[in-house]
DNA sequence: ATATTATTCAATTGATTTATTGAATAGAAA
DNA sequence: TTTCTATTCAATAAATCAATTGAATAATAT
């Protein structure tokens, strides 16, 4: 009948279809977290520089991302906040409405930290008053593209190491990349077996910043 | 590497391949209004009744739909708030971000509504002081099942002939199905032949609903 | 029981998607 | 210029998807 809603429909669709597939769902996640390269990407993600990039181009002509070229490379971010938002939605949609997803995080993840992650508004008020330490546990430039106001930045290799030099009673909160990410819980876990008062923050840096919480 | 990781994003891909037709969207959009039997759906959608029982079958592998079997007809609907707020997010991202969606949007829809559309708040305030009609154009079925507190179901048929019995001076707002639902927009066309001040709601009931503004 | 109705299943066709490979481009450095 | 590097393009094979058709199922009515 009406052609305008069908075309409307089917314009939306390729932003559904650019959200269809996981390694593209993964490198959204990654872009999240910072601006990066293709060849970064590919190295993160695990796909061919080739791949990648044909990933990244489905992405971009659905709006999801946009592109600068710098010197040799070209430079991919999200194209705003409101992918952050897609993005988050569309996991708690699978998170509370499809069985696999609730196994699959239940047996995985929610084994490893039985506690209750800490909600964001929490961690805001206790971390105004200093009563805690907050950690970033991503690589070196996630954290350095931007982070939760105040964080320290312990990728996990480091984090022993760091640990031996806080008091017993101190309290701490990690974080990394989205509520499902596990180098968060492994921090946990860590900081837990030397007797250290260790939560999880609820999600991620950014939901975190879209949130418009204080980020530096 | 992390199975984990990749088999969690495999799993929310299945929700951005569910979004990935034009026909399972607009699926989506009918069942934001109301519960509907697989016929209706066919019916109001144009499909093959099989073609539609596919598609709904993806939307509830993807967990977007429930469906509950009464006598003989099986009767669907979404499966929670939550996928209206992934369906606007969906429709804001294309619209923002994608060039072809705007040029759409703006050849069809601004043209005929030249005025800003009427912010919820704007309504509600206006609605509590008895200053205003709100006309919902859906069909009587989709009013039946939910619609703005206070609200007048009077479909683009019966239009002219309601009109008619008004002040001149009486202030209407209409909305329908969503924010770039057309009968709105023919609604307050038609309603400012006749002379009257009318302005379109800037979306639809299911974004009212979602928003947690009074319902009858 | 038999017939009717709403929905789903199964099989088919043509179109689209994914990942791989190797070649092509475009900018920077030598 | 030539060389190198980062990215994109083009071509391919295997897998998946959309729509159609006709048969199968399950609940109701006759």
């Amino acid at each position: 009948m009406t052609s305008f809603k069908h075309d409307l429909f089917n314009q939306f669709a390729r932003v559904g279809k650019a959200l269809s597939n996981g390694n593209r769902l993964e490198l959204l996640e990654f872009l999240a977290q910072a601006e990066r390269s293709v060849d970064e990407l590919a190295g993160v993600s695990g796909l061919s520089v080739a791949n990648t990039s044909q990933h990244l181009q489905q992405l971009r002509q659905a709006g999801l991302v946009i592109s600068r070229k710098q010197g040799l490379k070209v430079y991919y971010s999200l194209s705003g906040d409101d992918v952050i938002r897609l993005l988050d939605d569309l996991r708690q949609v699978a998170e509370r409405h499809i069985a696999d997803v609730q196994q699959l995080l239940s047996s995985v993840l929610l084994r490893k930290d039985e506690l209750e992650p800490l909600p964001r508004e929490v961690l805001l008020q206790r971390a105004k008053d200093g009563l805690v330490t907050v950690l970033d546990v991503r690589p070196p430039e996630e954290y350095v593209a931007g982070h939760v106001a105040g964080a320290v930045n312990v990728p996990l290799e480091e984090l022993e190491a760091y640990l031996s030099g806080l008091d017993e009673g101190q309290e701490i909160v990690a974080y990394c990349r989205g509520p499902h990410c596990v180098l968060a819980f492994d921090a946990v876990a860590i900081a837990r077996e030397k007797g250290l008062n260790a939560r999880r923050l609820e999600d991620g840096f950014p939901e975190w910043k879209l949130a418009g919480y204080p980020v530096e």
